[in-house]
DNA sequence: TCTTAAGGTCAACGTCGTTGGCATAAGGGC
DNA sequence: GCCCTTATGCCAACGACGTTGACCTTAAGA
């Protein structure tokens, strides 16, 4: 019967593990994070989590459907620590480019976990949340709802894509990794101008680069479009 | 002695399977992408790749150096397929639109691939071919070096980004897929304006947009910014 | 205090990636 | 045409994995 598995706001009776813990849904979220901060995206396994947390690993599916139902919660409280972190001022372009660097970066803060769940709507209440946030912040701004809808839509999956991408390549062990980033002074910087000009003469500028991030320039980018939008829905206002 | 991996080039010994199959680097990795392509993601093992051989399981370790090895060889096919679905037209904005759109589509095509590769630098000829390619777009149309290589590097990262989160996306299992799109007609429809008003207010215009991919739009607002950027290079080149 | 079922444990299933040992046949040298 | 080397195939096995069904225990409500 590991198939029921009951809301934590109903659970009761809170049985201690045999080495003494008291589970519950938010312990269980936060020992995996841990876990795949200190072990990589592969540490996560349901017998370890169960170790990890001094229990069956059995157990765990009392709690959560599954790893996949795990990674979901693991999703929405990351969600939730990216909106923790960011408060607003007022202004939108200020306060769109502070929480996308907030998502952004809860994401990056555990890449391991970012890799498995940037990709998943959960449709759980933090998650609503930023997306309450967001549209507010734009149609607040004067956007109109089509504009406001079309750029958040932007700009929420821009985030959610460049944590996918730059977790993953976070979250590579670190011999793997080292080995992707010296591509860049290794094999690029190594081509023949004979046979590709283009990367022989910006070899220096490309080592210094693309180990970076590209989402901040990106975000700006976006936001000057939003931006430029809506410079156009005001002029248009006044004029029609 | 699975650890000796020989390459490609130097095979000269074509041993037949015990079902016929003569195998070798290309026959592998089409027939991984087939896989990929008709179980999902995690349909791809060592062992079904070896039965869609006809071969034994370990005899991939023979042509590669584990199935992460396999998954770098896949991105490179992919990044090739989409240099060749595409022609340059001499004009930067139009050829870049089109090579984006063709890596995105590329990966898309192969979404289970996708989010195995798309964060990883492989440094393979085809790889390095698309990014000369790029790089020789930009300076061709006259970007300084240092802009030509600030472009290159929002457009690969966002080409990609967004190829592993709308990936991932396709990747899921067929009822998961539908759980999580069903998110905005069911969970995100039904919120009270009350406490949600902005949601509540553009739910249609969610619904109808959210389950699109939003990089086509990004990309026109990332080649916008490097028009500007481009433009004000030009007249700073005149006057200066 | 009794009952009940939530929530813990245990054992098992089938699958996975990977490796070491072995068999065999392809192809070069004669 | 034969021999030798060794590339390349096959086999068997290891330990780890996710997940489940059966069972046990004890907390909480009556």
């Amino acid at each position: 019967m590991a198939k029921k598995v009951v809301p934590e706001a109903e659970r009761r009776r809170r049985r201690p593990t045999r080495r003494g813990q008291v589970l519950s849904e938010t312990l269980i979220v936060e020992t995996a994070l841990r876990m795949l901060h200190e072990h990589g995206s592969a540490g996560l396994t349901a017998r370890r989590l169960g170790a990890a947390l001094g229990a069956d690993p059995s157990t765990v599916y009392r709690y959560f459907a599954g790893l996949d139902g795990l990674t979901r919660a693991i999703g929405e409280e990351l969600m939730g620590r990216a909106l923790d972190a960011w408060t607003a001022t007022g202004d939108w372009r200020t306060d769109l480019r502070a929480l996308g660097l907030a998502i952004h970066a809860s994401y990056l803060a555990h890449p391991q976990a970012a890799v498995l769940t940037a990709s998943r709507v959960t449709g759980r209440p933090r998650e609503i949340e930023v997306d309450e946030t967001i549209l507010g912040i734009l149609r607040g701004a004067g956007f109109a709802d089509t504009d406001a809808v079309a750029v958040y839509h932007a700009f929420i999956d821009l985030a959610l894509a460049f944590a996918a991408l730059d977790a993953g390549a976070l979250a590579l062990k670190d011999e793997a990794r080292e080995r992707d980033e010296q591509m860049w002074t290794s094999t690029y910087a190594r081509l023949p101008g004979a046979t590709h000009p283009h990367i022989a003469a910006t070899a220096p500028l490309l080592a210094e680069r693309m180990n970076r991030s590209a989402y901040a320039t990106v975000l700006e980018t976006l936001l000057d479009g939003a931006a430029a939008r809506l410079a156009g829905t005001r002029r248009r206002g006044r004029t029609g």
